[in-house]
DNA sequence: GGCCAGGACACCA
DNA sequence: TGGTGTCATGGC
């Protein structure tokens, strides 16, 4: 079975180096993170072009806005009536605890800014994994709908179909980079937005010849 | 008109 | 503990 390291290599030879992710600040990302569950990225770029058209994008800011207001901001992204309180959740554990400032959080050990993530409401841990890997450079594995997908594909099956068992399995053999996992899952989501989709488009696939899916 | 998208959570058996 | 329904807009 082809090692996730060779699949990793095959992936980077085929797209090349992956922009990831698209954002200026910290704190854009963490927003991006949370505006992007269950959405497709082109309703939430919309989402975060409205916020920044209405100078909105900011920590304090949205921790103060009323939520009706920031609602009608992010409408593109969907889930109008949940992303709202989770965004103020997240602006509101950051205000709290590090007075506004990402680079405090930063500080944290991985393991606590983790688990201090996931206790804010409407953070999972896909969504934490995204914020500690991308926003505060953290070295961590982000395990999606995606991951499991093609790597199912390419024959892998974890003992506990779980979120911790498919990040522990990942971590155990890879190398362990921040940099690597950066590019890893971008690799993996623009593979999988090409080609490897519920319905796949095998040919020209970098990874066909190992792959397990019935219709190659 | 149906399917899917860079999930999380509540509820139920 | 695992499965299912719900939240919702927008592109294809």
């Amino acid at each position: 079975m082809i090692s996730p390291e060779i699949v990793y290599s095959d992936l980077k030879k085929h797209y090349g180096w992956q922009q990831w992710w698209p954002a200026e600040t910290a704190f854009e990302i963490m927003v991006g993170a949370i505006l992007t569950q269950g959405t497709s990225w082109s309703n939430v770029e919309k989402a975060i072009d409205s916020l920044k058209s209405a100078n909105a994008l900011d920590l304090e800011i949205i921790n103060e806005m009323p939520r009706d207001h920031l609602s009608q901001l992010i409408y593109s992204a969907g889930f109008h009536n949940v992303k709202p309180d989770r965004l103020k959740s997240l602006s509101s554990y950051l205000m709290a605890n590090f007075d506004g400032k990402i680079e405090a959080l930063k500080r944290l050990p991985t393991g606590t800014a983790r688990s201090q993530l996931l206790a804010i409401d409407g953070i999972g841990p896909e969504t934490a994994d995204a914020i500690l890997l991308y926003a505060l450079g953290k070295s961590v594995f982000i395990v999606d709908t995606y991951t499991k997908r093609l790597f199912t594909r390419l024959g892998y099956a974890v003992e506990q179909d779980s979120y911790d068992s498919w990040q522990a399995f990942f971590v155990s053999q890879m190398h362990k980079t921040t940099y690597t996992f950066q590019q890893y899952h971008a690799l993996i989501v623009e593979h999988s937005k090409a080609r490897c989709k519920s319905k796949p488009i095998c040919n020209s696939c970098p990874l066909a010849s190992h792959c397990t899916f019935p219709s190659k």
